[in-house]
RNA sequence: GGUUCCGUGGUCUAGGGGUAUGAUAUCUCGCUUACAACGAGAGGAUCACGAGUUCGAAUCUCGUCGGAACCA
């Protein structure tokens, strides 16, 4: 090969290429016979929307370094891709795209039109993916709405319903009135709002009539005395007025004195006429509002708590569409919004109402459709949370979390569950909950495991019910997207099959920390519920994108910048060197400057490439290291000993995700260490006439040699360039390599040291020469170092490297000062050294210093040798002096003397 | 409201008891037989504020202010 060959620029769109072979070659792929240690990803399933994101794009980049490194270390790894198929998005998109509701057709139609859509998602995001660079297995997808899938989450529900983890019960849920589904928590967005906060009388009830006052708190239903409205009880403030007919209860602070003479006194609800009990609880603000509550079935989650605390009795008042039941009287049939317009007018006309004033609310509302959300009371299906609360921070406590703090989030939101999981839905796209109930006596009947999956609409089961009916009513429900989800890593161990626990746990859960109340809890309760493990040792956190405004990248912010774009213009390896370029758990701004200065460092190593490819490929022989490893000279032995700490570094940051760590490192070495010094270091030997044949076969060797290995370092990180680049080497992939060994002959201290400081002398020369606008590349006649014993030996080594790199005709390297003035310019206080020896004195120190100037101290010190201040004495080991020197002589000499080193050049041109 | 993270040159950032790293932008100089989309140099930060601990605080502690994210 010569260098006619080599382009003179990389081209990133050669990437695509380099995609299809490594698909082609099924270099990924997962081997799993114990042969090698197993490394097990238990990659996230993202929802098929059709576009990948920079957000995935920063999650995958980890995993996919993690998955390269790994390979390079020796492991067998299993990078599976998965995908979370169902979803409410996904019913509104098929809904909008073929003009129909979801109930214009029948379930099974429904059903397929959803899988038509999300086939084609996945199929665009798995080829986005592929554009990435990303190095999954691909022949181990799983994909959420396939049967075998289905069956993992079915008998997942069997198994858990088996050990009573799943209940099916009464219990208020979350629930929007125009999806006419229950919501979990986490879908529940919260945004501000105005409302009014009305301020009733609920006056004394008269209790004449009423025969036996329950001894609990019941509340007293409607009779004929109704109280005078104007009659002072007590003045609640309530946002919610339409709820009134719902009221079981008023509460107030136990500690209110304007109030706790009426504890267990009774009141009369205005309108609806119920007399209810005062209570008292902690709870109550006394200084919001008249600092008395009603409690309703449920005005919001705090009723909830009050309701199951004082054992209240429930009054359904709204029906699952948001309309009045008959139990608010005379507003039945009416929407919520008209109810509360209704209520307020007549409380206002009947004379309850005081006053009204403003209220900032926050109120919760679906995240799809931003309707405000309702808390209900309906049957639905429960994971019993509570009952492995514990389990699942003892279980979070043996997870290594990266970084650390994550594991806080998940441990709070165990802390703070107060209800059960709800994994019934009311839709149609997603997994049946497998269950009939017996028509007659009501049982709930479950299938067999081998029948798995079913679709309780469709199928029926196999045995009449123990009470003998053979007729079954289907659970029409489905589950909860995350009871698909939650089971990924056992799905990608392939559990129950025989040999699963080979693959599981996983070694590693990556993720957002956005899902960490959700996927992360789930997935950590469903695991110990189904294996009592944890599902993995690892779990590395990332965080999420924000745009250059430095906010997150949002749709509605309009600063969303798509990998796409990113990737056409600058390549693949830009974007995941930008992805690359962070800490795990902190948020990552995108910025079109880092990408370009990706982008400019693949260029940098390009033409350092191309430059050695112009001299390795030739002639000469490089192909036997022990040979030529005896010809290094101390240059070559400097560069081998630098890469040596960068492929400790290197290691050490991929090993602990701390990928900045890696990849500065890496681009610090290549464009300064490599190109910037060495390289021009070894260009005298790569073109000069009285050059050794050894010395320059040296010189080739080690250019490639740390051109080679370096690519495997970088390998994980910028994976199309560095394969681009080391197909010139070898024609196997870069990506079934080794992790280059450290060379321990060359890994000491004292030859990385020794060659920094030579480097510096090199710069320093360099610095004099633009100092006195002498052209680099002009030839110097004469250069005398002056300098002490440890230099001088070090440099002396260096001489020829010295000479080359500068073109220095004459270089002497001479212990001791020529013959120059120097002069004290600066006097500044070492207190590294200062400090820990004179201790509380040091101030004394600090301030004799600044109050005498530097020409004082200079003659102090060479009169005496020492500083006298007070009764202390510092020597010049204290101090840093800096100097100038100043020619004496009349000689025609550049006198230049270094700040960094102590070393005076004479220069004679 | 709760939880967590973060405030360091104009901008972004490393570090985490001894006057601060690097990038970017700006200015000056230079065509190094790979690269001018390069190289060298310069200027530019009382490390958010206040108190405490300490000889010494950007760093540790407490408080205040500000920002962000997640959750309610």
């Amino acid at each position: 090969m010569s260098a006619k060959n080599i382009e003179k620029d990389y081209d990133h769109k050669k990437e695509k290429l380099w995609c299809e072979r490594w698909q082609d070659d099924e270099i990924f792929k997962y081997i799993g016979d114990g042969t090698r240690p197993r490394y097990i990803i238990d990659t996230p399933p993202p929802y098929p929307t059709g576009k990948l994101h920079l957000g995935h794009v920063l999650n995958w980049v980890y995993m996919d370094m993690d998955a390269r490194f790994r390979r390079l270390k020796g492991y067998d790894v299993l990078f599976p891709q998965g995908w979370d198929c169902h979803g409410l998005p996904t019913e509104v998109k098929v809904e909008e795209t073929h003009n129909i509701k979801k109930n214009d057709v029948s379930r099974a139609e429904f059903r397929k039109m959803c899988v038509e859509l999300t086939t084609e998602n996945i199929e665009l995001m798995r080829h986005q993916m592929q554009k990435v660079g990303f190095s999954q297995d691909w022949s181990r997808e799983f994909i959420t709405m396939t049967p075998e899938y289905r069956k993992r989450t079915q008998l997942s529900f069997l198994k858990m319903h088996e050990q009573e983890l799943i209940y099916r019960g009464i219990h208020p849920v979350y629930w929007c009135p125009r999806c006419e589904t229950a919501i979990a928590f986490a879908e529940v967005e919260y945004s501000d709002n105005k409302s009014h906060l009305n301020y009733v009388n609920f006056p004394p009830a008269d209790l004449s009539d009423v025969s036996n006052i329950p001894e609990d708190n019941s509340y007293i239903r409607p009779d004929s005395n109704k109280a005078d409205s104007k009659e002072k009880g007590i003045l609640i403030a309530t946002s919610r007025p339409e709820l009134m007919s719902a009221c079981v209860a008023v509460v107030i602070h136990p500690e209110d004195e304007r109030y706790n003479h009426l504890l267990g006194k009774y009141v009369e609800v205005p309108l609806t006429s119920q007399k209810v009990k005062i209570i008292a609880d902690e709870e109550v603000d006394p200084e919001f509002g008249t600092g008395a509550v009603m409690i309703c079935t449920f005005g919001d989650k705090t009723d909830v708590s009050w309701v199951n605390k004082y054992d209240l009795e429930v009054i359904e008042a709204i029906t699952e569409q948001g309309i009045m039941t008959s139990a608010a009287g005379k507003y039945e049939g009416m929407t919520l919004q008209d109810a509360k317009k209704a209520t307020i007018k007549d409380l206002k006309d009947e004379g309850y109402l005081i006053k009204q004033e403003e209220l900032d609310q926050n109120v919760g509302q679906c995240w799809r459709c931003k309707t405000p959300i309702e808390i209900l009371v309906k049957k639905q299906w429960f994971i019993a949370v509570r009952k492995l609360i514990d389990d699942v921070k003892k279980s979070s406590s043996e997870i290594r979390w990266v970084p650390d703090h994550m594991e806080s989030r998940l441990l709070n939101w165990a802390d703070s569950m107060e209800w059960d999981w709800c994994i019934s839905r009311q839709r149609l796209f997603a997994t049946p909950i497998p269950v009939w109930y017996c028509k007659e006596c009501g049982k709930v009947i479950l299938p067999n495991e081998e029948d798995l999956p079913i679709d309780p609409t469709e199928d029926m089961p196999k045995q009449p019910c123990e009470c003998g009916c053979n007729e079954f009513i289907p659970e029409t429900d489905v589950l909860d997207t995350w009871m698909d989800s939650s089971i990924s890593p056992l799905s990608v161990a392939e559990w129950p099959n025989p040999g699963y626990e080979n693959n599981f746990p996983s070694t590693i859960r990556p993720q957002g920390h956005d899902i960490i109340r959700t996927w992360t809890f789930y997935t950590m309760l469903r695991c110990l519920a189904l294996t009592g493990k944890k599902p993995w040792e690892d779990i590395i956190i990332n965080g999420m994108v924000f745009g250059e405004d430095g906010y997150k990248m949002s749709k509605s912010r309009g600063n969303v910048i798509g990998p796409e774009e990113v990737i056409e213009e600058y390549g693949a390896d830009a974007l995941r060197i930008w992805a690359s370029n962070s800490l795990p758990g902190s948020d990552v701004a995108f910025a079109w400057k880092d990408i370009k200065h990706g982008y400019k460092f693949f260029r940098k190593f390009w033409n350092a490439f191309r430059f050695i490819s112009m001299h390795i490929f030739s002639d000469d022989d490089l192909s036997n290291p022990c040979e030529i490893e005896k010809y290094l000279n101390p240059m070559d032995k400097w560069i081998v000993s630098k890469f040596n700490s960068l492929n400790k570094i290197t290691n050490q940051g991929f090993n602990d995700f701390e990928y900045a760590k890696a990849v500065t490192t890496i681009e610090q070495f290549v464009w300064h260490d490599f190109c910037d010094e060495y390289i021009e270091a070894v260009k005298y030997r790569l073109y000069g006439d009285d050059v050794s044949d050894n010395s320059r076969i040296a010189a080739k060797f080690t250019l490639k040699y740390i051109v080679e290995n370096t690519l495997i370092l970088l390998s994980p990180i910028a994976p199309f360039f560095t394969e681009e680049v080391y197909q010139h080497f070898n024609s196997e992939s870069i990506h079934v390599q080794k992790w280059p060994d450290v060379i321990e002959t060359l890994d000491e201290d004292s030859l990385r040291d020794n060659g920094d400081l030579t480097i510096e002398l090199i710069d320093e020369v360099r610095r004099f020469k633009s100092s006195n606008k002498i052209p680099l590349n002009v030839p110097l006649n004469t250069v005398n170092v002056y300098t002490n014993g440890d230099l001088e030996k070090i440099f002396n080594l260096y001489s020829e490297d010295i000479k080359g790199t500068l073109k220095i005709s004459n270089l002497n390297i001479l212990i001791g000062k020529p013959d120059v003035h120097e002069n004290v310019i600066e006097v500044e206080p070492d207190m590294s050294k200062i400090g820990p020896e004179f201790r509380k004195d040091a101030g004394k120190i600090i301030g004799y210093i600044n109050s005498h100037s530097a020409d004082e101290i200079a003659k102090e010190l060479e009169e005496s040798g020492n500083l006298t201040i007070d009764d202390l004495e510092v020597s010049s080991d204290y101090l840093n002096l800096k100097t100038e020197v100043v020619g004496s002589t009349g000689e025609k000499v550049d006198i230049f003397q270094s700040e960094k080193l102590d070393i005076i050049l004479e220069v004679i041109r």
